[in-house]
DNA sequence: GTCTATAGGTGGATAGAC
DNA sequence: GTCTATCCACCTATAGAC
């Protein structure tokens, strides 16, 4: 891991918002500078390559967002409670960096491009399983339906949330929504939302 | 709209196909022509550029999706019916033209990139309003929870769907699936999950 | 309708001064 | 560390022969 420094991160930050936006191919080195506020050229001083790039400000998004999450769903015992839990905190994960469903989006869309499949597998981990061993342990307990496949149910939740953001053009027009991000207090209502229609959907 | 020849179509085929795979921006002209088997010129003589290409390719496919989606919910009138229903056919139409989600998806995220923004307005008023439409029906009738934000359940039934195929790569490490795609059984298993999800989520 | 050839532009990457 | 200048590859699009 190389130490970050100023310049590095501000590279690091324009690649991810241009990254996001536009995806690998549509942005340029040049973009990315322009928007550093740096000399092409000083990106090659920092990183090997465009793709070398690309794979540190992921590495950087991702470890950030698993922080995030792990962090806010310390101690919660009741699988209920959980499940509301995880999609109010994939959603403030994502108010925290709104570039992030995108870029994971994009990334999955993009895997044939090779890019950083080691990013997936570590999303699955340490994303995607735990929500898995909730829904398992809520069938253990009685409290969630037995026919439910608990790892179609971790799909089921996280999906919902991230169509939210993903589908953001299309659920904009759906709401009849201001051009623009949609304000915080609608996304936090969809998270609720969220939560609950997961929580009725495997309960008893 | 120009009448079809076999040529037109490979082309159209080929652009598909890669445009869905990689994306815009990281397709090129003769890699259409190449998959097409004709010379990249001859891309010029049927569209005036490589966008209108574009747009002509995903007109195509959000037709043919909606034209296969809406005669697969003709006369369907229990709410509980029509939402198990629309995933099987969301289900359906994607496995008769699996290229479907990756074009929607890269669609929504390249907005910024203009693109096709009317055929954006028209899967979501032929699309998602009419499930909308549903939920509103179950709740007059009294077998849906009227404690839920109509358009709200329905990006979560489309979302989970739409999310179970763009993540392949995700899904597939989390089911332990060879590489490649999923088998139809698989596929079709997930769709009798999300309908059943969707229905206890809604349900009083 | 389909091809060859190529113009014109842009992007990733490097050399080397400061 | 940061910049200027530039090379080379490749991509879109056009001109024009067949």
């Amino acid at each position: 891991m190389p130490e970050p420094t100023a310049t590095r991160d501000d590279i690091l930050d324009a690649a991810e918002s241009l990254f996001a936006r536009r995806g690998f191919r549509a942005t340029t080195i040049k973009e990315i500078a322009a928007e550093a506020g740096v000399n092409s050229a000083l990106l090659y001083y920092y990183f090997a390559d465009k793709e070398t790039l690309y794979k540190a400000m992921l590495s950087r998004v991702v470890e950030s967002l698993l922080a995030s999450l792990s962090s806010r769903l310390e101690g919660v015992t009741d699988p209920a409670e959980a499940i509301r839990r995880f999609a109010a905190a994939q959603t403030e994960a994502i108010l925290q960096n709104p570039l992030f469903p995108r870029l994971i989006l994009r990334e999955l869309l993009d895997h044939e491009a090779k890019h950083a499949h080691e990013k997936i597998a570590s999303l699955v981990g340490r994303g995607l399983l735990p929500l898995v061993q909730v829904v398992e342990a809520g069938q253990r307990t009685g409290v969630f339906r037995a026919d439910v496949e608990p790892r179609f149910a971790a799909i089921s939740i996280i999906g919902q949330v991230m169509y939210f953001f993903v589908a953001h053009p299309a659920v904009a027009v759906l709401l009849g929504a201001d051009p623009g991000p949609l304000p915080p207090e609608t996304v936090r209502r969809f998270a609720r939302h969220a939560g609950d229609f997961a929580v009725h959907a495997l309960s008893i």
